[in-house]
DNA sequence: AGTGAAACAATAGAACT
DNA sequence: AGTTCTATTGTTTCACT
């Protein structure tokens, strides 16, 4: 992974859609040798997939909410993890350092659906305790984040 | 926004490579009815836009870091969100609800990177208070999340 | 690893229903 | 909105450096 690749990697992740022969101009190269690089950023992970960004709002997501989980650990670590990978709604799941286990971000219809979410949770006894955070505006959310120089 | 756009932004969201004429399988379209449905899409912000998803990790930023923010007022909070949208290690900030004003989600290479972005909010005087939780491990992560049957 | 050329595949547009 | 057909553009492979 040397600068190109992270050149490649970064034009990429703006616009995935340009073609070999824009991005080899951008870094000075052949479409061939940016295909090739492109090839063996997928197989090796650096790139694990050609996306797109949705407005989950127009998919009818309308609410982000967060929620701060106790896991109660009678219910099984590996049971929680499989319940959230399994759920649709649960965009992101990260083990977090602090006061609480797990930090989800969660995306739903409307509160309704927040609550209905919440009551899951509850009912499989995986919350010893809870704080949900709802989003009431996002500033920033983008997927890719450049290294600092 | 019909079920059709749904699938259609569904499919983009596994795999955006795949062909028109595969799509148009997929759904019961043409490669040319297709390529219309996601150019309306793209048009009207449904799909933001045409994107890979990188290994943070591979492009050298392995922590993955949550900053709770009780915002200092005095600082301005439209020179708040500037700064954050400016800041290439801030993946997402959102406006939430309860005790804390933001939420940011940030990208560094480590974390002495944690300490000089904490650093660098306190010296601009953007903290009343602070809570970071560190992501110790990921167990979901994805940009797309499909809305309940 | 990269180049350039040729073969192949996909997309974008036009004419029409 | 959709279909089919076609021109254009983009991707992939290969022989060579």
């Amino acid at each position: 992974m040397d600068t190109i690749d992270k050149k490649i990697t970064a034009l990429l992740a703006e616009d995935a859609r340009r073609s070999l022969a824009d991005i080899g101009e951008a870094v000075g190269l052949s479409p061939s040798a940016v295909n090739e690089r492109i090839r063996r950023l997928t197989a090796s992970g650096a790139i694990k997939r050609f996306t797109v960004d949705a407005d989950h709002a127009a998919l009818g997501l309308a609410v982000t909410a967060f929620v701060l989980v106790g896991l109660d650990y009678d219910a099984g670590e590996e049971a929680f993890k499989a319940f959230v990978s399994a759920h649709p709604s649960v965009a992101e799941c990260h083990h977090v350092t602090g006061g609480w286990s797990y930090l989800l971000k969660v995306r739903l219809a409307d509160l309704a659906g927040v609550e209905a979410f919440l009551g899951d949770l509850k009912a499989r006894r995986f919350l010893a305790r809870s704080e949900t955070m709802i989003a009431l505006s996002t500033a920033v959310e983008r997927g890719f984040t450049p290294a600092e120089d």
